[in-house]
DNA sequence: ATAATTAACTTTACACCGTTAAGTAAGTAA
DNA sequence: TTACTTACTTAACGGTGTAAAGTTAATTAT
């Protein structure tokens, strides 16, 4: 039975090398720029090999996609113990801005780029929803405490969520830089998402 | 003299109808899978053709890339006559996401895409000036009565152009059909616009 | 022990892509 | 009539994702 064993143990880490140099490249090139044909040069095995391991070059960087929600995860979960509500909210959008500009290139694959999302078509997408959750908990606990007083929270949440991401979104594709004044454009995203919390608080500060 | 002249109409011509075929291939099939090649068969010329009229693709795309903006301009145009300026706040917000949705290929290429920003690199960009110009303008306006008091024109220019762009973008890249509850992501654009004019207005009314 | 089967991987090939260099045919100018 | 220019095409290069068929070695069955 060792055999077996040892086998299925080689399938999974030549599973994890082609992940492995998927990640790499992608990180340094982007997506368009990675081929299959770069990964297994790579990783020293002809291309047809990983459509044994891969259904296509979606499901590849669809494994890339949620591994990028796992890291994500790892950013948001020292706030799980940030009592306070509203400052558990401005913590989760500093850390998630923190975390687009550190890793575009993953922020791109789990937002903005149509690529795997055909790879996940009806899927749970489980680690999104985990993400969402947890900022839709936040909402809720806000408004508990007072916050946001008479608004859907999903839909809050939402909205919430779409004012980040745009300031990640733009800051990424560059649409700003041509606009604003180079004063302006230094820290940008930091000062828009400032900016947005400031505008949430001062909307609806509990009685 | 006329001979020349005439050359020089079927040049402007064929430039057109160059671009009138990439069009309609772009917002048919979007950027990826309208290809030099299927330009050049649907105006039955040879692809190297296209290569005198455009120095490559990404130079044949930027060219639809001010299309989309002339498009939202005339969008936006009637709304200079808005006198109030948060109603014109409020109008333009609309229109930008009816805009948006309306023209989600040409909304991608001009907000989303990383393709014909290599093209315009240094440029002008006076397009995408005239409508950031025109939200700074009404910005300024609605500070000139007494909202948003105290806070950067600038920087809330571009926050609330990046708290619109994220609900498009999210919505247009289908981000959130798989988080939101059916009844919630129905409209969601409208809700969430809706939501961030609310809290636009209740933040900071002027006194 | 030998034959049949299966698993893992490679070779080859197809149909695309953007783009360049060289070739051609028609029109213009000398 | 000859030389030149313009507008376009053909052919080709080096790349892409992916499917089908081939190979080789290990395992199982007889």
């Amino acid at each position: 039975m060792s055999i077996a064993e040892r086998k299925e143990r080689q399938k999974i880490e030549l599973r994890a090398k082609i992940l492995d140099a998927a990640r790499m490249l992608f990180l340094e090139q982007g997506y368009e720029q990675t081929s299959i044909r770069n990964i297994a040069d790579k990783i020293e095995y002809s291309p047809t090999t990983i459509y044994l391991y891969f259904k296509d070059k979606d499901d590849v960087f669809y494994a890339l996609h949620q591994e990028g929600f796992a890291l994500l995860r790892q950013f948001i979960r020292p706030l799980e113990h940030v009592s306070n509500p509203f400052e558990r909210l401005k913590a989760l959008a500093k850390v998630y801005t923190t975390f687009a500009m550190e890793n575009t290139e993953f922020y791109d694959l789990m937002f903005t780029m149509p690529a795997p999302m055909n790879a996940l078509q009806k899927e749970e997408w489980t680690e999104g929803d985990m993400a969402f959750g947890f900022l839709l908990q936040t909402i809720r606990d806000c408004q508990a405490i007072g916050y946001f007083e008479g608004m859907d929270t999903e839909v809050l949440s939402y909205t919430v969520w779409s004012m980040v991401h745009g300031i990640c979104s733009l800051e990424i594709r560059g649409r700003c830089s041509k606009v604003l004044s180079d004063a302006t454009h230094e820290n940008i995203v930091a000062k828009a998402t400032a900016q947005v919390l400031h505008i949430l608080e001062k909307m609806n500060p509990p009685r």
